[in-house]
DNA sequence: CACTTGACCTGTCCGC
DNA sequence: TGCGGACAGGTCAAGT
């Protein structure tokens, strides 16, 4: 019997490879299955072939990955970092359609879990890396896009990375008040506020989807400049991706049968969103049809009454 | 420097 | 049924 490392993004059975695309939520919801599943592992063997996407020598992998130790896994921004006794981590973006999926611990789960048939698949074309693990199971790093990355590197270096040096504070971190939000965003002062909340030195974690349901939650245009909107209402946006943050990761933790049932379907934050792949549908709070314009690059969603651009 | 756009990939969907 | 183009839950390099 087998099961996923981050249930809720596998929606229907067509959907398997375009509903998986990870944000903050996503992200913990991976980490918080994989530090269920894995901690205290022994890797046995590693199998890639993806020198772009893994870039690791054979002989690194060999010396601090096989017959190493799973200690920790961990969550910054959009990266899952696993730490190995070797005082190596394992280094993991899964970009848009990456996935971290977990076969094995027969004992622990027991039989009839809704995704056995989809695990069971794997590995398939779009497995860029296996893990091996020497009590049997599995880890399979898959990202039909090959957008996502996995690097091996010394535990004490993943901080100087590039990304982390620059990436900005967690929006859920107990230090991040709503004054420091307030004046992060400001520092881009004549960018569109969705623009801004995409960008990770700005805020960790935002992506497409987040960034849409927290403007509708604060009644701000996503087009709207920076500079045009108060400080009272970036509190409020503030207040709202908080919220919407902490509902995801709580839906995100709901894997059980009845979730999925319910459904119909193999769970999705989708069912709570209020905007994001809604157009043409009524807004929840005032009936009006949801637009869908291009906003940052990107397909956004927004109710063209509750949020009036400025 | 601030800010926006294109590129990276593969697959799916939608209109002709 | 086939084909072209748009698009996709992210990020960085290159452009204006």
């Amino acid at each position: 019997m087998y099961l996923l490392a981050h249930v809720p993004y596998q929606a229907a059975d067509n959907c398997y490879n375009s509903c998986t695309m990870p944000e903050l939520p996503e992200v913990e919801t991976v980490r918080i299955g994989l530090h269920q599943f894995l901690l205290g592992k022994q890797v046995k063997a590693v199998s890639f072939d993806w020198p772009k996407g893994f870039p690791n020598a054979a002989s690194d992998v060999q010396g601090f990955l096989a017959g190493a130790r799973i200690l920790d896994v961990r969550r910054r921004a959009k990266v899952l970092l696993i730490d190995l006794d070797t005082a190596y981590s394992l280094v993991i973006h899964l970009k848009m359609t990456g996935q971290l999926v977990y076969k094995g611990d027969h004992e622990r789960f027991g039989a009839g879990h809704p995704n056995d048939s989809l695990v069971g698949t794997l590995p398939d074309k779009s497995t860029r890396v296996t893990f091996d693990f020497t009590d049997g199971s599995q880890l399979f790093f898959n990202d039909q896009r090959k957008f996502g990355w996995v690097r091996l590197m010394p535990t004490v270096e993943v901080e100087h990375l590039d990304f982390f040096q620059r990436v900005g504070p967690e929006p859920l971190a107990d230090t991040f008040t709503p004054k420091d939000f307030v004046t992060r965003i400001r520092r881009r002062p004549k960018s569109g506020i969705k623009a801004v909340l995409l960008d990770q030195t700005i805020v960790a974690g935002v992506g497409n989807i987040y960034s849409d349901e927290s403007l509708w939650g604060a009644k701000i245009h996503p087009e709207t400049k920076v500079a045009d909107i108060a400080d009272s209402q970036l509190e409020v946006l503030f207040k709202a991706l908080q919220d919407i943050l902490r509902l995801s990761i709580e839906k995100g933790g709901s894997t059980d049968r009845n979730y999925v049932n319910a459904e119909g379907k193999r769970g999705s934050y989708l069912t709570f969103a209020h905007v994001f792949r809604r157009e043409g549908k009524p807004c929840p709070r005032c009936g009006t049809t949801i637009l869908k314009i291009r906003a940052a690059g990107r397909g956004t969603h927004l109710c063209p009454n509750c949020q009036i651009k400025v």
